[in-house]
Parts: structure tokens; sequence; C-alpha cells
DNA sequence: TATTGTTATACTCTATAACTATA
DNA sequence: TATAGTTATAGAGTATAACAATA
């Protein structure tokens, strides 16, 4: 049969969704990528700049900007390691914390309303295809740099 | 519950499968946007290169110079449209026809060997729940222009 | 007066290389 | 010699405006 490309179908579903969370973010005065930097920073497994870089799929050269204009908003801070003063560790400020948290909470209500369109059964198999299909060392596919390095 | 935002896990495939489709398009000597430039007009319902522009949610401006590409290398013909001749319709060749069949071939096996991570009851609802959340005039999100107009 | 396709231009985003300070 | 973070530069990608031809 004639399915359509995963890649249309996934591309559609992607543009449709950052159309949608662009306004919201811009209301609270963040960039797209700003908004993905608190995001990683708020699940808290990160620390590093390279780590949060990796973590975003996000070029490390650019994210230096991007964490200049956050912190110098007073979102983020940035703190040299002790460990190996090489490293800058990166944290949200209880400020950034809160417009994280803010700018979430709309995103999330945004999101519900385009879920309705699925029942119950379809919105928890969707969640499991897609983290099963966003893992990284799947092996079926060996270890590919993520663009932006 | 602390679901991460669709906009990651949606994001997170579609990169996902972009950075498996581009060594696949390249080799046939295609750009990403050419690919998707041929498999909507394989699919045979778009005319014009405006409505074409539109169904792939491309920039109309962007569009002449792909065009212009995919025309000199033999893979689609502009003929102005009879009827109105400020349109041009834009049609595969047998090349391109060819191009864009051997393409998707390559790409719908990388395609099964991701989807074989899931049951065949997953794959159906998530076909289903793709298409559904990828719809344009949902009732939910008014007509909005897709970006790139 | 509006629309299709086109061209020209400015701008933003992204990739690459090179530097510094530490290790 | 290698790594984390930084800076600088060049390139690709994208948006905006304006134009000619046709309606």
């Amino acid at each position: 049969m004639d399915r359509p490309d995963l890649g249309k179908l996934f591309g559609d579903v992607t543009r449709r969704l950052i159309e949608a969370e662009r306004p919201l973010v811009a209301a609270h005065a963040l960039s797209m990528w700003g908004y993905v930097a608190l995001s990683e920073l708020a699940r808290g497994s990160v620390v590093s700049q390279l780590a949060l870089a990796d973590a975003m799929s996000y070029d490390k050269n650019r994210l230096v900007t991007l964490l200049d204009e956050l912190e110098s908003a007073g979102l983020v801070v940035r703190q040299a390691d002790p460990d190996d003063r090489r490293v800058r560790i990166v944290a949200l400020t209880e400020v950034g914390r809160r417009r994280h948290a803010a700018v979430r909470r709309d995103i999330r209500a945004m999101e519900d309303e385009l879920l309705a369109d699925l029942d119950e059964r379809e919105r928890t198999v969707l969640m499991h295809a897609l983290a099963q299909l966003g893992r990284r060392h799947n092996r079926r596919s060996p270890q590919r740099p993520p663009r932006g390095r």
C-alpha cells in the first residue's frame, strides 16, 4: 500500500506544533531555543555547557550566545566547576525555573487541545511510540553524532 | 504527571528521520526539498507552482530556483496553462518519476527498519494519530497560514 | 485591481575554523 | 596533546519587497 513518507507525517505534525508554540514562547519573552535550553535544565540531569548542547542537539558555539542572553535576562547562571576549571556548570535561577514553568503550562494547554482529537488508547500508544522512535541508541542506528556540533 | 513536551518528542523523531534520509536522498543527487517537491508531484494532485508551494509548505519565491534546478536536471517540466497563461503547470518527467520512486524505495526500507521497534498494533495507531494531528483544518486550529509564504 | 511567477535584496540562522585557558 | 568554552568569519537558508505578465 501507499502510505506517505514518515518524514512528511512527522514533519507536518512537528511544524504544526512549532507554529503553535511560537507565540506562546514569545509571549514570555523567550526564543524557541531559549525555551528548549530552560526545559533541559529544568529536567535536572544536565550540568556542563557541552552536555547541555548535546542534550539539546544544539551547536556548542551557538550555545554561548544563547546562554549569554539567558544569563543577562537573569534566567540562568554559569559557575566554574571547582573540579575542572575548564567546565562551566549551568543552572536555572529561581526566576528561570518559574519562567519555564509558566511557558510550559501554556504549551501543555495547547497540546491538550490538540490531543483531544485522539482517544485515550491512541494517546497512550502514541506516547510510547514517540519515546521509542526518538531513542538515540536504537540497535538499528549506530551512534551518529547529532547534527550541529 | 510529567511527560516531555510533544514538541520535543516529535522534534526528536523528525530530526532523526531527516538525518537518516539525508544520505539516501543525496545518493540520488537530490536535495531534501527537491525530494519533497518530487513527492508532492508524484502524488498527482498538484498543478500550479503556487499550489505546489502550498502543498510543500515552501516559499513560492524559493520554489522558482528549486524548480529551475529540477527542470535543468530533467526531472520536471513547466508548461504554460492554456486556460490561464499566468499559471505554469508543473509535471514530473518520466526520469523524474523513476528518480522519485528509487529514492522512495530506499527511504521506505530505512523506515521499515525503524518501525520494526513497534508492534503491528502500535504502527496502525501511530499512522492514524499522525494523520489526525497533521491535518491542517482541525476544528481547534483555525486557518493559520503555514510558515514560508 | 488582483494574481502568478519571477527577480533582487536583506537578514537570520547555521557551520567551520581558530583561539584561550585549563587539563 | 586534548578538551571546555569562546570568538570570528563565511556560508546556507529564509523572509520581504518589488516587478512583469496576465487576468
